[in-house]
DNA sequence: AAATACTCTACTGATTAAATAGACTAATAT
DNA sequence: ATATTAGTCTATTTAATCAGTAGAGTATTT
């Protein structure tokens, strides 16, 4: 499962989509509207756009901002900003990839198993983007 | 991520896979093959027996052995007695669901996403059994 | 200069993960 | 019977991560 700082962190992201091109965004509307603990929130915001995802502006009329269109933000990088890997076992992961202590990779059913879902689910996250977390209606 | 218990489970299933129909195999025999605390396994069997995948024998002899041939278990309900849920957020789980307090399942980007994502997992994982976690050679 | 709003550091409490210890119970062999 | 083997169960411990809070600081606008 996402931890909550990663959930809060998609809301977010996805109010901010629905906002994109209307300016920067209040910290405290997008806390308000997603119900999502201010104080946690600033944390997860600056977290993102420290990696480039959104941009910022202080002081009167500022806020938070999609550095981007949201078309151009997948799913798979925002949760690898504030998640980390996506795949289930390190030894599988292609961003966070740690090597297995005791078994042999080539010969590993298990590390077979895990690559082939991960393939399966990058699939889906490295295709939807943030475009693709805007609410309906 | 799995939690390192789930994945210790999953590299004990496929010994015991690789072991099936030869009788019961010691915990200290998977623990010393497998790299995994001793004392740790042990709770992790005990869970896996008392949802029906595995069973073991007390005394001389004894030892856990698979309740059923190996392709009969699938890694998705491995996965979910030892580590929980699948999905990625609780409103989109099948057998952990939780209602999202404040968003409307109906209208919600991320639940459509999540919900896309979690059946590209759950047809990998509903399809794979402890057969496939058995190593090559 | 005042007000606004993001930035940064530090901290706290709660929960879960990971592992350990030791007593207990069941089965087998002699 | 009884000694040995090996799983069962309860409890505890330690460490890490999660979730959230507090408050001072900095940049921007009016």
């Amino acid at each position: 499962m996402l931890s909550k700082k990663t959930q809060y962190g998609l809301k977010a992201l996805g109010y901010l989509a629905s906002k994109y091109g209307e300016g920067p965004v209040l910290i405290s509307e997008i806390a308000r509207k997603k119900k999502i603990p201010i104080k946690f929130l600033e944390s997860i915001l600056l977290q993102l756009k420290k990696k480039g995802v959104l941009d910022s502006k202080k002081g009167k009329g500022g806020g938070y901002f999609l550095a981007n269109a949201p078309k151009k933000t997948t799913l798979a990088s925002a949760i690898r900003i504030v998640d980390g890997p996506i795949a289930m076992i390190p030894c599988v992961s292609l961003n966070f990839y740690q090597k297995c202590k005791d078994c042999n990779e080539a010969t590993c059913g298990l590390n077979k198993a895990m690559a082939f879902t991960r393939d399966a689910t990058l699939k889906i996250l490295e295709k939807k983007t943030l475009y693709d977390l805007i609410d309906a209606e």
